[in-house]
DNA sequence: ATTGTTATGTTCGCTATCGATCATAATGAC
DNA sequence: GTCATTATGATCGATAGCGAACATAACAAT
């Protein structure tokens, strides 16, 4: 029973879109589209995996979650990206909660599917480790980012990271979320996007910020962002196809 | 010309012995045991990467050196593990400076003899994944620690992660050096220290740090330290073979 | 012993962020 | 329209860490 997603535009996932056709047409009957609800949890801390996610237009959150209930956002992933790197990582389960910031699909692959591709030094292989280090310098720039930037920096951060992943200029998230997200107060989100929206870079609205001026944004913003796209960018580039797979039918 | 280590104990790695002989015996002619004095920079930020280094009795930071100047350590390296992951992620180059913090060893390795190894889904293969995957729990866990934690707390997660990759209690750094790894002011170590000291936790003097209630420390410490331990433990538990591979001999 | 160097101690005011509390405004349910 | 709910705005004092400057103390070289 095909999935009817109903989208104008494919679902395409980066790292799918880089396989050569011998390298991804045993797995298509295997990779199943699934909806990605917003505020759905993918993983929970600890919990053993047993699916690995390509998404394709959903936002992911990589949080941890603090004995005290607190959390702090360590990375995001996007239809650059993949879920549940533990899977191949070797580790069984992730230190971390994984939770959908923004709704939308993404590709199902079965562990054991994974494990046989992945045994076997395939294109696929290559390109969830280089991915894998990108991320690793994500989770570095956030913790970098923690230390010595201000309220206002990590949120164009945020604001930057989340549009990269989206194709329009607006972002569905209250403060409070962000706030819980960048591991701040809601009073300190709230005053940073107010000056900001005073100067005219956003604008905002009950859970609907809007990018007004990016090239203002990307002024205001900490080196971080700078560096952790730098590395998803030099990843990109490496061996990417353009055929444009549309995996609209591959959903079974 | 064969090295002289005119070591009392023997020089070992973790992950290496943790390998089978059949699984060391072909790498064993490549490994070359070398020095690394206190704070020579194995790796630069960005630099091309040439060898992978496993340590055996030393200590390396990893840094992250922000456009300012300002670094900030994301994780540290001993001998439960290996420095040089993009090499084997297939990033060519690493976003962090490596540091060496505490003088020892390493056995180094070529990367051609490396990719050859890894690319064969070998035992070693495994287990420097599941060690990456130990090590970006450490970072992941820095990020959080660095936006939730005083810098108290810090430098008793710093003093304790020091200590676990040493055999000794005493840390041999001086007080502004330890700023510098922990991102904050030298000042704010010192006061940090101060308290600990009149407590009776530690006892220090010109660079140099003991620990003299190391229990009392892992009940000051906050909750990042136990996370990044249990992580690293459970990885060690899985296959490690105790034969205590002696690798006196092995460089050449 | 003298001197220079380095490590640590101490102080000042300053700012960002916190924690808590309450006020206002937008939205949806009915 | 009314009402409850939720998002945002605004305030208070408290505090941790910053930046800078300077004081002391330990050590090393000669």
């Amino acid at each position: 029973m095909p999935l009817t997603v109903g989208s104008s535009s494919p679902k395409r996932n980066q790292l799918l879109a880089a396989l050569s056709e011998s390298d991804i047409d045993p797995l298509l009957s295997d990779l199943k589209l699934v909806a990605m609800p917003l505020g759905k949890v993918i993983y929970e801390s600890g919990v053993l995996l047993t699916h690995i996610y390509f998404p394709t237009d959903c936002i992911i959150s990589l949080l941890y979650v603090m004995q005290n209930g607190a959390a702090a956002e360590i990375a995001v992933v996007g239809n650059e990206g993949v879920l549940g790197i533990s899977l191949f990582m070797g580790g069984e389960t992730t230190p971390s909660r994984a939770l959908v910031q923004s709704a939308g699909y993404a590709f199902e692959l079965k562990r054991k599917v994974l494990d046989k591709e992945f045994a076997r030094a395939s294109t696929l292989q290559h390109l969830l480790l280089r991915y894998t280090q990108a991320l690793i310098t994500q989770m570095s720039q956030t913790a970098v980012c923690n230390r010595h930037h201000t309220v206002e920096q990590q949120l164009c951060r945020w604001l930057l990271l989340s549009l990269d992943r989206l194709s329009s200029n607006e972002v569905c998230m209250t403060q409070e979320l962000i706030a819980n997200m960048l591991g701040v107060r809601r009073e300190g989100v709230t005053q940073a996007a107010g000056r900001l929206q005073a100067r005219g870079l956003i604008e905002y609205s009950r859970g609907r910020i809007t990018v007004l001026d990016r090239p203002a944004l990307e002024i205001e913003v900490c080196e971080c962002y700078a560096v952790v796209k730098r590395e998803y960018d030099r990843r990109g580039c490496l061996q990417f196809r353009v055929t444009g797979l549309s995996f609209n039918a591959a959903a079974s």
